[in-house]
RNA sequence: GUGGGCGUAGCUCAGCCUGGUUAGAGCGUCAGGUUGUGGCCCUGAAGGCCGGGGGUUCAAGUCCCCUCGCUCACCCCA
Protein backbone atom coordinates (compact mmCIF):
# COMPACT_ATOMS: atom_id res chain seq x y z
CA UNK A 1 0.00 0.00 0.00
CA UNK A 2 1.38 3.02 -1.08
CA UNK A 3 1.71 5.96 1.49
CA UNK A 4 -0.26 8.40 -0.93
CA UNK A 5 -3.11 7.27 -3.61
CA UNK A 6 -5.85 8.88 -5.39
CA UNK A 7 -8.33 10.53 -3.14
CA UNK A 8 -11.98 8.99 -3.27
CA UNK A 9 -14.05 9.72 -6.11
CA UNK A 10 -10.55 10.84 -8.28
CA UNK A 11 -8.64 8.46 -10.43
CA UNK A 12 -5.73 8.07 -12.86
CA UNK A 13 -6.27 8.13 -16.20
CA UNK A 14 -3.45 6.39 -17.43
CA UNK A 15 -2.06 5.13 -21.01
CA UNK A 16 -3.49 3.82 -23.24
CA UNK A 17 -7.02 5.31 -21.73
CA UNK A 18 -5.71 8.96 -21.92
CA UNK A 19 -4.87 9.08 -25.67
CA UNK A 20 -8.34 7.85 -26.16
CA UNK A 21 -9.57 10.27 -23.64
CA UNK A 22 -7.69 13.06 -25.98
CA UNK A 23 -9.10 11.63 -29.07
CA UNK A 24 -12.62 11.50 -27.46
CA UNK A 25 -12.54 15.56 -27.39
CA UNK A 26 -10.81 15.73 -31.12
CA UNK A 27 -14.15 14.18 -32.28
CA UNK A 28 -16.44 16.66 -30.41
CA UNK A 29 -14.60 19.43 -31.18
CA UNK A 30 -14.34 18.96 -35.06
CA UNK A 31 -18.63 17.82 -34.85
CA UNK A 32 -19.04 21.24 -33.16
CA UNK A 33 -16.69 23.61 -34.70
CA UNK A 34 -17.89 22.51 -38.36
CA UNK A 35 -21.43 23.60 -36.83
CA UNK A 36 -19.56 26.94 -36.12
CA UNK A 37 -18.79 26.40 -32.06
CA UNK A 38 -15.73 27.86 -30.97
CA UNK A 39 -13.83 26.86 -27.87
CA UNK A 40 -14.26 28.51 -24.23
CA UNK A 41 -12.29 27.83 -21.03
CA UNK A 42 -13.56 28.54 -18.16
CA UNK A 43 -12.20 28.96 -14.41
CA UNK A 44 -12.95 25.41 -12.76
CA UNK A 45 -13.64 27.70 -9.61
CA UNK A 46 -15.72 30.16 -9.08
CA UNK A 47 -17.90 32.48 -6.34
CA UNK A 48 -20.08 30.03 -4.93
CA UNK A 49 -22.97 32.41 -5.75
CA UNK A 50 -22.59 31.52 -9.08
CA UNK A 51 -23.49 28.04 -8.80
CA UNK A 52 -26.30 28.20 -6.18
CA UNK A 53 -28.51 29.78 -8.91
CA UNK A 54 -28.66 26.45 -10.28
CA UNK A 55 -31.44 26.40 -8.03
CA UNK A 56 -31.39 25.63 -4.01
CA UNK A 57 -33.38 22.56 -3.95
CA UNK A 58 -31.19 20.86 -6.54
CA UNK A 59 -28.83 18.74 -4.80
CA UNK A 60 -25.88 19.32 -6.86
CA UNK A 61 -26.32 22.66 -4.96
CA UNK A 62 -27.28 21.86 -1.44
CA UNK A 63 -24.92 18.76 -0.44
CA UNK A 64 -22.70 17.95 -3.45
CA UNK A 65 -20.62 21.35 -4.03
CA UNK A 66 -16.93 20.93 -3.39
CA UNK A 67 -16.73 24.67 -1.74
CA UNK A 68 -13.78 26.66 0.34
CA UNK A 69 -13.18 29.92 1.67
CA UNK A 70 -9.91 30.92 0.29
CA UNK A 71 -7.36 33.16 2.01
CA UNK A 72 -8.45 36.14 0.83
CA UNK A 73 -12.08 35.27 2.54
CA UNK A 74 -13.55 34.42 -0.97
CA UNK A 75 -16.36 32.17 -0.88
CA UNK A 76 -15.71 29.69 -4.06
CA UNK A 77 -16.77 26.35 -5.23
CA UNK A 78 -15.53 23.91 -7.60
CA UNK A 79 -17.44 24.11 -10.90
CA UNK A 80 -19.82 21.00 -10.65
CA UNK A 81 -21.07 21.73 -14.40
CA UNK A 82 -20.13 24.46 -16.65
CA UNK A 83 -23.84 26.28 -17.74
CA UNK A 84 -23.81 29.01 -14.87
CA UNK A 85 -20.10 29.56 -15.84
CA UNK A 86 -20.43 30.43 -19.36
CA UNK A 87 -23.82 32.77 -18.42
CA UNK A 88 -21.77 33.92 -15.97
CA UNK A 89 -18.98 34.90 -18.79
CA UNK A 90 -21.82 35.94 -20.76
CA UNK A 91 -22.94 38.55 -18.49
CA UNK A 92 -19.82 39.41 -17.57
CA UNK A 93 -18.54 40.11 -21.13
CA UNK A 94 -21.41 40.58 -23.09
CA UNK A 95 -20.55 38.90 -26.82
CA UNK A 96 -22.71 39.33 -29.87
CA UNK A 97 -25.48 36.64 -29.83
CA UNK A 98 -25.77 34.07 -30.59
CA UNK A 99 -22.97 33.20 -28.81
CA UNK A 100 -22.05 29.94 -29.30
CA UNK A 101 -18.91 28.01 -27.25
CA UNK A 102 -18.11 24.32 -26.45
CA UNK A 103 -16.35 23.06 -23.74
CA UNK A 104 -14.39 20.42 -21.88
CA UNK A 105 -13.14 19.93 -18.75
CA UNK A 106 -14.01 18.44 -15.38
CA UNK A 107 -15.71 19.45 -12.86
CA UNK A 108 -16.78 18.56 -9.45
CA UNK A 109 -19.10 17.03 -7.52
CA UNK A 110 -18.79 15.74 -3.29
CA UNK A 111 -21.02 12.63 -3.49
CA UNK A 112 -19.88 8.92 -3.32
CA UNK A 113 -18.46 7.21 -6.32
CA UNK A 114 -20.08 4.64 -8.46
CA UNK A 115 -19.37 3.17 -12.21
CA UNK A 116 -19.59 6.11 -14.46
CA UNK A 117 -19.81 8.11 -11.35
CA UNK A 118 -17.03 10.05 -9.77
CA UNK A 119 -15.96 13.74 -7.80
CA UNK A 120 -14.34 14.70 -10.73
CA UNK A 121 -15.97 13.79 -13.97
CA UNK A 122 -15.34 15.27 -17.53
CA UNK A 123 -18.04 16.82 -19.99
CA UNK A 124 -18.07 17.84 -23.21
CA UNK A 125 -20.89 20.36 -23.93
CA UNK A 126 -21.97 23.36 -26.03
CA UNK A 127 -24.08 25.90 -24.74
CA UNK A 128 -25.82 29.08 -27.32
CA UNK A 129 -27.13 32.15 -25.57
CA UNK A 130 -29.33 34.71 -27.27
CA UNK A 131 -31.64 32.52 -29.29
CA UNK A 132 -35.15 31.52 -28.88
CA UNK A 133 -35.69 29.76 -32.02
CA UNK A 134 -37.22 26.25 -31.46
CA UNK A 135 -35.13 24.77 -34.54
CA UNK A 136 -32.03 26.05 -32.64
CA UNK A 137 -33.47 23.44 -30.01
CA UNK A 138 -33.43 20.77 -33.04
CA UNK A 139 -29.80 21.64 -34.25
CA UNK A 140 -28.39 21.41 -30.88
CA UNK A 141 -29.77 18.22 -30.29
CA UNK A 142 -28.88 16.93 -33.37
CA UNK A 143 -25.04 17.76 -32.90
CA UNK A 144 -25.14 15.45 -29.87
CA UNK A 145 -26.85 12.82 -32.23
CA UNK A 146 -24.07 13.37 -34.98
CA UNK A 147 -21.19 13.10 -32.01
CA UNK A 148 -22.74 9.99 -31.09
CA UNK A 149 -22.62 8.53 -34.26
CA UNK A 150 -19.38 9.74 -35.20
CA UNK A 151 -18.06 7.65 -32.03
CA UNK A 152 -19.73 4.45 -33.66
CA UNK A 153 -22.61 4.37 -30.67
CA UNK A 154 -25.57 2.91 -32.07
CA UNK A 155 -27.57 1.71 -29.14
CA UNK A 156 -28.63 5.51 -27.52
CA UNK A 157 -32.15 6.58 -27.29
CA UNK A 158 -33.15 9.96 -26.95
CA UNK A 159 -36.18 11.39 -24.74
CA UNK A 160 -36.69 15.04 -25.01
CA UNK A 161 -39.66 16.19 -23.03
CA UNK A 162 -40.85 20.35 -21.94
CA UNK A 163 -40.91 21.74 -18.91
CA UNK A 164 -43.16 24.67 -20.56
CA UNK A 165 -42.46 28.24 -19.50
CA UNK A 166 -41.64 29.50 -16.23
CA UNK A 167 -45.82 29.79 -15.74
CA UNK A 168 -46.61 26.66 -17.05
CA UNK A 169 -43.62 25.14 -14.61
CA UNK A 170 -44.82 26.27 -11.90
CA UNK A 171 -48.49 25.61 -12.47
CA UNK A 172 -47.60 22.12 -13.12
CA UNK A 173 -45.08 21.42 -9.60
CA UNK A 174 -48.63 22.69 -7.70
CA UNK A 175 -50.52 20.25 -9.56
CA UNK A 176 -48.36 17.65 -9.09
CA UNK A 177 -47.48 18.64 -5.50
CA UNK A 178 -51.11 17.75 -4.50
CA UNK A 179 -51.32 15.10 -6.43
CA UNK A 180 -48.73 13.46 -5.03
CA UNK A 181 -49.77 14.34 -1.61
CA UNK A 182 -53.29 13.12 -2.03
CA UNK A 183 -51.49 9.89 -2.68
CA UNK A 184 -48.45 10.91 -0.34
CA UNK A 185 -48.75 7.04 1.81
CA UNK A 186 -48.42 4.98 -0.75
CA UNK A 187 -44.63 6.34 -1.81
CA UNK A 188 -41.27 5.16 -0.64
CA UNK A 189 -40.20 6.84 2.59
CA UNK A 190 -37.36 8.42 0.38
CA UNK A 191 -40.36 10.08 -2.07
CA UNK A 192 -42.12 11.47 0.96
CA UNK A 193 -38.82 13.62 1.67
CA UNK A 194 -37.99 14.51 -1.85
CA UNK A 195 -41.66 15.97 -2.18
CA UNK A 196 -41.51 18.16 0.82
CA UNK A 197 -38.14 19.79 -0.96
CA UNK A 198 -39.12 19.22 -5.05
CA UNK A 199 -41.71 17.27 -6.07
CA UNK A 200 -40.70 17.23 -9.34
CA UNK A 201 -37.82 15.11 -8.73
CA UNK A 202 -39.89 12.41 -7.60
CA UNK A 203 -40.86 11.70 -10.88
CA UNK A 204 -37.26 10.30 -11.00
CA UNK A 205 -37.48 7.73 -8.64
CA UNK A 206 -36.55 4.96 -9.38
CA UNK A 207 -37.93 2.59 -6.76
CA UNK A 208 -40.85 0.13 -7.92
CA UNK A 209 -43.53 1.30 -4.97
CA UNK A 210 -43.09 4.39 -6.41
CA UNK A 211 -43.69 3.14 -9.97
CA UNK A 212 -47.60 3.36 -10.21
CA UNK A 213 -48.02 6.35 -8.25
CA UNK A 214 -45.74 8.16 -10.70
CA UNK A 215 -47.08 6.68 -13.10
CA UNK A 216 -50.51 8.32 -12.81
CA UNK A 217 -49.33 11.57 -12.31
CA UNK A 218 -50.66 14.08 -14.22
CA UNK A 219 -48.43 15.29 -17.36
CA UNK A 220 -46.89 18.40 -17.54
CA UNK A 221 -48.76 18.60 -21.55
CA UNK A 222 -51.49 19.42 -20.01
CA UNK A 223 -50.26 22.62 -18.64
CA UNK A 224 -48.54 24.25 -22.01
CA UNK A 225 -49.31 27.74 -23.10
CA UNK A 226 -49.95 28.65 -26.46
CA UNK A 227 -46.58 29.58 -26.88
CA UNK A 228 -44.79 26.24 -25.32
CA UNK A 229 -46.56 24.26 -27.02
CA UNK A 230 -45.77 25.14 -30.41
CA UNK A 231 -42.50 25.87 -29.40
CA UNK A 232 -42.57 21.57 -28.88
CA UNK A 233 -44.50 20.90 -31.47
CA UNK A 234 -41.52 22.68 -33.85
CA UNK A 235 -38.81 21.19 -32.18
CA UNK A 236 -40.55 17.00 -32.16
CA UNK A 237 -41.26 18.28 -35.78
CA UNK A 238 -37.63 19.37 -36.85
CA UNK A 239 -36.20 16.07 -35.58
CA UNK A 240 -38.50 14.28 -37.35
CA UNK A 241 -37.63 16.15 -40.09
CA UNK A 242 -33.90 15.54 -39.82
CA UNK A 243 -34.75 11.77 -39.16
CA UNK A 244 -33.70 11.57 -35.69
CA UNK A 245 -35.78 9.08 -33.72
CA UNK A 246 -36.76 10.26 -30.34
CA UNK A 247 -39.67 9.56 -27.66
CA UNK A 248 -41.52 12.02 -25.96
CA UNK A 249 -41.01 10.96 -22.46
CA UNK A 250 -43.39 13.38 -19.96
CA UNK A 251 -41.32 12.13 -16.62
CA UNK A 252 -38.49 13.53 -17.67
CA UNK A 253 -37.85 16.70 -15.55
CA UNK A 254 -33.42 16.65 -15.34
CA UNK A 255 -31.69 17.29 -12.40
CA UNK A 256 -31.00 20.89 -12.09
CA UNK A 257 -33.85 23.52 -11.57
CA UNK A 258 -32.73 25.70 -13.98
CA UNK A 259 -34.50 23.72 -16.50
CA UNK A 260 -37.63 25.05 -19.27
CA UNK A 261 -39.42 24.35 -21.90
CA UNK A 262 -36.95 21.73 -24.06
CA UNK A 263 -35.14 18.94 -22.18
CA UNK A 264 -33.29 15.83 -23.77
CA UNK A 265 -31.70 12.63 -22.15
CA UNK A 266 -29.66 10.44 -24.24
CA UNK A 267 -29.62 7.23 -22.69
CA UNK A 268 -27.04 4.19 -23.55
CA UNK A 269 -29.22 1.20 -23.79
CA UNK A 270 -25.87 -0.93 -24.00
CA UNK A 271 -25.01 -0.38 -20.85
CA UNK A 272 -25.65 -2.48 -18.05
CA UNK A 273 -25.25 0.04 -15.01
CA UNK A 274 -27.38 2.25 -12.84
CA UNK A 275 -25.94 5.28 -14.65
CA UNK A 276 -27.03 5.10 -18.23
CA UNK A 277 -27.92 9.25 -19.07
CA UNK A 278 -24.51 9.67 -21.14
CA UNK A 279 -25.88 13.20 -22.08
CA UNK A 280 -28.53 15.80 -21.63
CA UNK A 281 -29.52 19.29 -21.90
CA UNK A 282 -32.22 21.88 -22.69
CA UNK A 283 -33.11 25.37 -22.41
CA UNK A 284 -32.67 27.46 -19.39
CA UNK A 285 -34.04 30.73 -20.95
CA UNK A 286 -34.20 32.39 -17.21
CA UNK A 287 -30.48 31.77 -16.11
CA UNK A 288 -28.93 34.36 -17.51
CA UNK A 289 -30.89 37.17 -15.83
CA UNK A 290 -30.91 35.43 -12.36
CA UNK A 291 -26.69 36.03 -13.01
CA UNK A 292 -28.13 39.37 -13.61
CA UNK A 293 -27.72 40.23 -17.23
CA UNK A 294 -30.65 40.90 -19.21
CA UNK A 295 -33.05 38.24 -19.88
CA UNK A 296 -31.63 36.28 -22.90
CA UNK A 297 -32.53 32.10 -23.84
CA UNK A 298 -30.14 29.53 -23.53
CA UNK A 299 -29.82 26.18 -24.33
CA UNK A 300 -27.25 23.49 -24.30
CA UNK A 301 -26.16 20.37 -23.37
CA UNK A 302 -23.34 18.14 -21.38
CA UNK A 303 -22.32 14.90 -22.37
CA UNK A 304 -20.10 12.84 -19.56
CA UNK A 305 -16.96 11.36 -20.83
CA UNK A 306 -16.64 8.51 -18.44
CA UNK A 307 -19.99 7.66 -18.88
CA UNK A 308 -19.81 7.94 -22.63
CA UNK A 309 -16.65 5.85 -23.15
CA UNK A 310 -18.74 3.32 -21.12
CA UNK A 311 -21.03 2.91 -23.53
CA UNK A 312 -18.23 2.67 -26.15
CA UNK A 313 -16.79 -0.12 -24.15
CA UNK A 314 -20.24 -2.15 -24.55
CA UNK A 315 -20.54 -1.61 -27.91
CA UNK A 316 -16.93 -2.32 -28.80
CA UNK A 317 -16.54 0.82 -30.35
CA UNK A 318 -14.47 3.68 -30.32
CA UNK A 319 -10.86 2.09 -29.37
CA UNK A 320 -8.12 3.53 -28.05
CA UNK A 321 -6.03 4.32 -30.78
CA UNK A 322 -2.72 2.47 -30.79
CA UNK A 323 0.83 3.45 -30.17
CA UNK A 324 2.49 1.42 -33.04
CA UNK A 325 5.39 3.18 -33.81
CA UNK A 326 7.14 2.99 -37.34
CA UNK A 327 10.69 2.35 -36.57
CA UNK A 328 12.74 1.30 -33.68
CA UNK A 329 16.11 2.18 -33.66
CA UNK A 330 18.77 -0.68 -32.08
CA UNK A 331 22.24 0.24 -31.45
CA UNK A 332 24.48 -1.63 -29.23
CA UNK A 333 27.86 0.30 -29.66
CA UNK A 334 26.58 2.96 -26.80
CA UNK A 335 23.87 4.01 -28.31
CA UNK A 336 25.31 7.59 -29.81
CA UNK A 337 24.27 6.67 -33.48
CA UNK A 338 20.74 5.47 -32.15
CA UNK A 339 20.31 8.73 -30.85
CA UNK A 340 21.24 11.05 -34.11
CA UNK A 341 19.38 8.38 -36.12
CA UNK A 342 16.73 8.78 -34.04
CA UNK A 343 16.55 12.62 -34.05
CA UNK A 344 16.51 12.73 -37.86
CA UNK A 345 13.84 9.98 -37.93
CA UNK A 346 11.52 11.76 -35.77
CA UNK A 347 12.54 14.89 -37.69
CA UNK A 348 11.10 13.42 -40.91
CA UNK A 349 7.82 12.93 -38.66
CA UNK A 350 8.61 9.15 -38.43
CA UNK A 351 7.33 7.56 -34.67
CA UNK A 352 10.00 6.59 -33.56
CA UNK A 353 11.32 4.80 -30.65
CA UNK A 354 14.80 3.41 -29.57
CA UNK A 355 15.87 1.53 -26.78
CA UNK A 356 17.90 2.64 -23.79
CA UNK A 357 21.10 1.81 -21.69
CA UNK A 358 23.64 -0.75 -22.70
CA UNK A 359 21.26 -3.79 -23.82
CA UNK A 360 22.21 -6.86 -25.79
CA UNK A 361 20.82 -7.47 -29.28
CA UNK A 362 18.54 -9.81 -28.17
CA UNK A 363 17.00 -7.89 -25.78
CA UNK A 364 16.58 -4.53 -27.73
CA UNK A 365 14.94 -6.46 -30.57
CA UNK A 366 12.25 -8.17 -28.24
CA UNK A 367 12.06 -4.05 -27.50
CA UNK A 368 11.70 -3.53 -30.98
CA UNK A 369 9.11 -6.25 -31.86
CA UNK A 370 6.56 -5.40 -28.34
CA UNK A 371 7.15 -1.61 -29.89
CA UNK A 372 5.00 -2.84 -33.08
CA UNK A 373 7.21 -0.91 -35.07
CA UNK A 374 7.28 -1.95 -38.88
CA UNK A 375 11.18 -1.37 -39.57
CA UNK A 376 14.19 -2.15 -37.45
CA UNK A 377 17.21 -0.11 -37.85
CA UNK A 378 20.20 -1.53 -36.51
CA UNK A 379 23.47 -0.43 -35.43
CA UNK A 380 26.31 -2.85 -34.57
CA UNK A 381 29.88 -3.05 -34.23
CA UNK A 382 29.93 -3.60 -37.72
CA UNK A 383 27.71 -1.34 -39.13
CA UNK A 384 29.49 1.12 -36.87
CA UNK A 385 32.79 0.52 -38.81
CA UNK A 386 31.63 0.32 -42.19
CA UNK A 387 29.58 4.05 -41.68
CA UNK A 388 25.57 2.03 -42.47
CA UNK A 389 23.16 0.97 -40.85
CA UNK A 390 21.13 -2.22 -41.00
CA UNK A 391 17.61 -1.77 -42.26
CA UNK A 392 15.17 -5.05 -41.14
CA UNK A 393 11.47 -4.97 -41.84
CA UNK A 394 9.68 -6.89 -39.28
CA UNK A 395 7.66 -8.27 -40.95
CA UNK A 396 10.20 -11.21 -42.10
CA UNK A 397 11.09 -9.49 -45.65
CA UNK A 398 14.55 -9.01 -46.71
CA UNK A 399 16.83 -7.27 -44.41
CA UNK A 400 19.29 -4.76 -46.22
CA UNK A 401 22.81 -2.13 -45.39
CA UNK A 402 22.42 1.26 -46.04
CA UNK A 403 24.82 4.34 -45.71
CA UNK A 404 23.76 6.05 -42.29
CA UNK A 405 23.20 9.11 -44.79
CA UNK A 406 20.26 7.64 -45.97
CA UNK A 407 18.58 5.26 -43.44
CA UNK A 408 15.51 8.22 -43.62
CA UNK A 409 14.45 7.61 -47.01
CA UNK A 410 14.71 3.77 -46.71
CA UNK A 411 13.14 3.76 -44.11
CA UNK A 412 10.04 6.40 -45.52
CA UNK A 413 10.33 3.69 -48.42
CA UNK A 414 9.18 0.72 -46.44
CA UNK A 415 6.93 2.26 -43.87
CA UNK A 416 4.61 4.41 -46.61
CA UNK A 417 4.56 1.22 -48.50
CA UNK A 418 3.48 -1.06 -45.40
CA UNK A 419 0.92 1.65 -44.67
CA UNK A 420 -1.00 1.66 -48.62
C1' G B 1 -25.05 10.22 3.81
C1' U B 2 -27.24 4.69 3.86
C1' G B 3 -26.77 -0.64 2.63
C1' G B 4 -24.35 -5.20 0.22
C1' G B 5 -19.71 -7.37 -1.76
C1' C B 6 -14.41 -7.26 -1.83
C1' G B 7 -8.98 -5.92 -0.19
C1' U B 8 -3.02 -11.78 -1.09
C1' A B 9 3.05 -10.20 -6.53
C1' G B 10 2.78 -4.78 -11.63
C1' C B 11 -2.27 -7.25 -13.45
C1' U B 12 -6.16 -11.37 -12.89
C1' C B 13 -6.85 -14.56 -9.01
C1' A B 14 -6.24 -19.48 -5.77
C1' G B 15 -5.35 -20.40 -0.51
C1' C B 16 -9.57 -18.50 4.32
C1' C B 17 -15.16 -22.33 5.59
C1' U B 18 -12.19 -27.09 8.60
C1' G B 19 -5.67 -21.75 12.01
C1' G B 20 0.06 -25.40 11.78
C1' U B 21 6.93 -25.90 8.47
C1' U B 22 10.36 -21.19 3.55
C1' A B 23 2.38 -17.94 0.87
C1' G B 24 1.12 -20.13 -4.74
C1' A B 25 -0.57 -19.97 -10.19
C1' G B 26 -1.31 -17.59 -14.90
C1' C B 27 -0.08 -13.18 -17.45
C1' G B 28 3.51 -9.30 -17.51
C1' U B 29 8.78 -7.79 -16.49
C1' C B 30 14.10 -9.05 -16.57
C1' A B 31 18.06 -12.55 -17.92
C1' G B 32 19.66 -16.88 -20.49
C1' G B 33 19.06 -20.96 -24.32
C1' U B 34 21.93 -18.20 -30.40
C1' U B 35 29.76 -14.67 -27.79
C1' G B 36 24.99 -9.81 -33.91
C1' U B 37 18.70 -10.26 -34.72
C1' G B 38 12.22 -10.07 -32.52
C1' G B 39 7.63 -13.25 -32.64
C1' C B 40 6.83 -19.57 -31.08
C1' C B 41 9.15 -22.77 -27.56
C1' C B 42 12.27 -23.98 -23.15
C1' U B 43 15.02 -22.59 -18.49
C1' G B 44 15.81 -19.34 -14.59
C1' A B 45 15.28 -14.75 -11.71
C1' A B 46 13.33 -10.54 -9.53
C1' G B 47 8.87 -9.01 -7.33
C1' G B 48 4.31 -9.83 -1.33
C1' C B 49 5.22 -6.44 6.57
C1' C B 50 -1.54 -11.37 2.71
C1' G B 51 -4.77 -2.87 3.08
C1' G B 52 -3.75 -0.91 8.36
C1' G B 53 -4.46 -1.49 13.79
C1' G B 54 -5.99 -4.32 17.88
C1' G B 55 -7.75 -9.04 19.95
C1' U B 56 -8.21 -14.64 20.59
C1' U B 57 -4.42 -18.65 20.40
C1' C B 58 1.38 -22.33 21.74
C1' A B 59 0.56 -20.66 16.55
C1' A B 60 -3.38 -15.96 12.34
C1' G B 61 -3.23 -14.74 5.11
C1' U B 62 -6.98 -18.03 7.59
C1' C B 63 -11.17 -16.68 13.50
C1' C B 64 -13.24 -11.83 16.11
C1' C B 65 -13.51 -6.33 16.53
C1' C B 66 -12.19 -1.55 14.67
C1' U B 67 -10.38 1.38 10.75
C1' C B 68 -9.02 2.84 5.80
C1' G B 69 -9.72 1.87 0.74
C1' C B 70 -12.13 -0.17 -3.52
C1' U B 71 -16.65 -1.70 -5.66
C1' C B 72 -21.99 -2.22 -6.62
C1' A B 73 -26.63 -0.20 -5.39
C1' C B 74 -29.88 3.75 -3.11
C1' C B 75 -30.08 9.19 -3.15
C1' C B 76 -28.71 12.34 -7.27
C1' C B 77 -26.71 13.18 -11.83
C1' A B 78 -22.95 13.29 -16.78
Amino acid sequence: MPAFQTTPGTRDILPPDASRWRAFVDVFASVVERAGYEQIVLPMFEDLGVFQRLGDTTDVVTKEMYDFVDKGGRHVALRPEQTAGVCRAFVQHHPNVPWKVWYSGPNFRYEKAQQGRYRQFDQVGIEVLGVDDPLLDVEVISLAHSFYRELGLCDVELRVNSLGDTGDRARYVDALAAYLRSRETELSRESQATLARNPLRVLDSKRAEDREVVAQAPSISGFFSHGAASHFAAVQEGLALLGIDFVVDDRLVRGLDYYRSTTFEFVSTALDAAQTAIGGGGRYDGLVEDLGGDPTPGIGFAIGVDRTLLACDAESTFAAPDGTADVFVVDTTGGRTALLLAAQLRGAGLRTERAYGAKSMKSQMKTANRSRAAVAVIIGEDELARGVATVRPMDGGEQTHCPLDAVVATVLDIVSKGKS
